[in-house]
DNA sequence: TCCTTTCGTATTTTT
DNA sequence: TACGAAAGGA
């Protein structure tokens, strides 16, 4: 699409004041934003230093800062600035961390990091029940997304579990600072508050941005509104641009309320909306308008597009799950072998995770390659979780919390009796776990034998620290895992030698991805170091663009979440169920609205067949349970649906439907 | 201290 | 069903 049309030209040449551009499912809206970044650049004298794009994932930022390549060329364009939020903020911390109160090194604590903190915190100070901890978790993240301090939660807190969730926050703030650690919401809550306090400071970043533009604007929670605002400044110079319609992130404490507070905040505000799609066929657009029109709107927009109306949506309604599973699996097997079709044009989308299971199963069994996209992450792994709290606590030996993750994992007969010992011994000194174990005075609070071990561990980790800021740092990450014998406990602790040989692979894969990212920094010529490289490793930076390369021919499998900004040919919506579509949490929590953005989304993906299917039965707590229809069926077109299974058909149809799916699979098994 | 077994309980989405 | 936590045995 080399042309633009004009409501987005219109959207790239306002450039002075503040811009919101409502962009549609569909509707070019990366083509506006880095059409307008070039248009800055080039049209209207901007340096490339003094643009930034925000973005929410690393793999937005990365293609828009593809895109920008492509069309600005010469040194204008240097020093661009395409990012996620987080990275800004570790950006941000790290230029200014002293400011902040926090020394050279601090750690990234993920939200498994956190989850360990605050049990530990719970189980120590507050005598309260570990699981009540996932929802405290929950509400501190929300509260520190808000801007709200521990005083004011525990004073407006509403009832005994929030003002527990209260004094456990207070208690989680002191002592992340103590570990020198900042976790996710900091990353973005610091910086606001530093710019707060610190007029000095925030003048140095509002002049280094005279044009801000962000992207899914309204997946901005209290807190990144808050920094925008920020670095805008009086300027005002900005563009944000985003979909109401496509806020599937409130649960994290998205605002997507944030696009009409703009209206309040800038009243000269030029709004701009984009309802042109150029991706899916009319009655995709109908179907989905329809659709959405269920929920109430601030803005009101309704999608068109100039293609053909193309072929109907198709409702299956099978059996169970496992014919679910297989019939999505049959069919894209034959839309395959009949049209020459692709298999990487095809996606299957579903609500939860543990829905791809199944999926998986059939595509196995029919030897369709597949890619789930998302579900266990490479983070979520046991081994690379192990590697990063060392790396961790070689970098930041405050971090208490890596350490306990670690001491004993491969095993050191280190064990809870001197654990408990070590922990008194260093609270009562105040100094970290690792300091402690290298105390002489310690030997006179546990046995000879357990000092001697815990000693040899506190040595080796400090000479290990030493070694790496002294010389090569990858070095010494190699030396580690080899001293450890890493390789025989992954060998121990795995299912089987193949296993354990590809848990060792993630090990290797993350050591070259800090290898890669120290290389890079060097570069650059960016005095970054290797607390840096770890830190962007937690925020997936550098994982992700090894995982691009495989454009290899694979059906797609992902959840709605995942599939936003994404699009396909052919979208098999799976699971098309009450309770599930809307799902159980979000009816019983009065968020169906939500829950029907998400379907929106998932219909909008398609560009030109889309096809939803549900299982009558379904097995739940390992038991069968009937299904209901999804609500948000019967809010579609009944004109535009063909159904299939529900008994209403017509049976002739039905036959020769039978037949086509026969004659499919026959094809299929004579080729095997 | 570590490993096994048993029991109980929960399946939403993620930067 | 499938995983994690607690408890008990080596």
């Amino acid at each position: 699409m080399s042309r633009l049309n004009p409501r987005q030209q219109e959207a790239m040449q306002a450039v002075s004041g503040a811009v919101l551009v409502l962009a549609g499912a569909g509707s070019g809206k990366t083509s506006v934003i880095t059409r307008k970044i070039a248009y800055l650049i080039e049209e209207c004298g901007l340096k490339g230093h003094q643009i930034l794009a925000l973005t929410f994932t690393n793999k937005a930022a990365r293609e828009m800062k593809e895109r920008v390549g492509q069309l600005v060329t010469g040194k204008a364009g240097k020093g661009l600035t395409v990012s996620t939020f987080h990275n800004l903020g570790l950006n941000i911390i790290r230029r200014e961390y002293a400011a902040l109160g926090y020394r050279p090194g601090f750690s990234i604590f993920d939200a498994s990091d956190v989850l360990a903190l605050l049990k530990d915190l719970t189980h120590k100070e507050f005598e309260a029940a570990e699981d009540a901890c996932e929802p405290i978790q929950y509400m501190i993240s929300n509260w520190k997304n808000d801007l709200v301090t521990p005083v004011q939660a525990l004073a407006g807190a509403n009832g005994p579990e929030q003002a527990l969730a209260a004094r456990v926050y207070e208690a989680y703030e002191k002592t992340l600072k103590l570990y020198n650690g900042v976790d996710f919401d900091d990353l973005i809550l610091q910086p606001v508050k530093l710019f707060q306090e610190r007029e000095d400071i925030l003048q140095k970043w509002q002049n280094r941005v005279r044009y801000l533009l962000v992207d899914e604007y309204q997946d901005t929670n209290s807190s990144q509104y808050l920094l925008v605002k920020q670095l805008v400044g009086m300027r005002s110079n900005f563009t944000v641009v985003g979909d109401d319609d496509q806020s599937i992130y409130a649960w994290r404490g998205a605002r997507p309320e944030n696009l009409s507070i703009l209206r309040a905040d800038y009243p000269s505000l030029k709004v701009i909306m984009l309802e042109q799609n150029y991706r899916s066929t009319g009655r995709i657009l109908k179907v989905a308008n329809e659709l959405i029109d269920h929920n109430p709107h601030e803005f009101s927009k309704a999608l068109w597009s100039d293609k053909s109306y193309g072929e109907p949506i198709r409702v299956i309604s099978c059996r169970n799950e496992d014919a679910e599973a297989e019939r999505i699996a049959t069919e894209i097997l034959q839309q395959h072998l009949q049209n020459q079709g692709d298999f990487k044009d095809f996606a299957v989308l579903y609500r939860g995770n543990h829905q791809s299971r199944l999926m998986e199963m059939k595509l196995q069994a029919y030897k369709v390659p597949y890619k789930i996209n998302g579900g266990q992450s490479f983070f979520g792994r046991t081994e690379v979780k192990d590697i990063m709290a060392y790396l961790k606590l070689l970098l930041n030996p405050a971090d208490d919390n890596a350490f306990l993750r670690i001491v004993n994992t491969p095993r050191r007969e280190i064990g809870a009796a001197t654990l408990e010992k070590l922990v008194n011994y260093a609270s009562m000194h105040s100094v970290s776990l690792i300091e402690a174990c290298q105390e002489s005075s310690l030997s006179h609070a546990m046995s000879n034998a357990a000092y001697a071990r815990v000693n040899e561990f506190g040595s080796w980790i400090a000479s290990l620290a030493e070694q790496a800021e002294r010389d090569d740092p990858i070095a010494a990450v190699r030396q580690m895992i080899r001293e450890m014998d890493y390789e025989d406990w992954m060998l121990q602790t795995s299912s089987g030698p193949p296993m354990a040989e590809k848990r060792m692979a993630n090990v290797e894969l993350l050591v070259e991805s800090l290898k890669t990212s120290l290389d890079k920094a060097v570069d650059k010529n960016d005095n970054a170091d290797m607390g840096d490289a770890v830190a962007r490793l937690v925020l997936l930076d550098i994982l992700e663009r090894q995982e691009e390369e495989d454009d290899t021919d694979r059906v797609q499998l992902m959840t709605l979440h995942a599939a936003k900004g994404l699009e396909y040919p052919h979208v098999f919506m799976m699971g098309m169920e009450e309770d599930l579509l809307p799902h159980r949490n979000s009816i019983d929590e009065g968020n169906v609205e939500e829950e029907r953005r998400l379907c929106y989304v998932g219909i909008t993906r398609a560009r030109q067949t889309l096809t939803m299917t549900l299982a009558r039965k379904r097995k739940q707590f390992g038991e069968m349970i009937e299904t209901t229809a999804s609500r948000f069926l019967d809010e579609l077109p009944a004109d535009d649906l063909e159904w299939e299974g529900r008994g209403d058909e017509d049976p002739a149809k039905k036959v020769e439907k039978g037949q086509a799916a026969l004659a499919g699979l026959k094809g299929l098994f004579a080729d095997l």
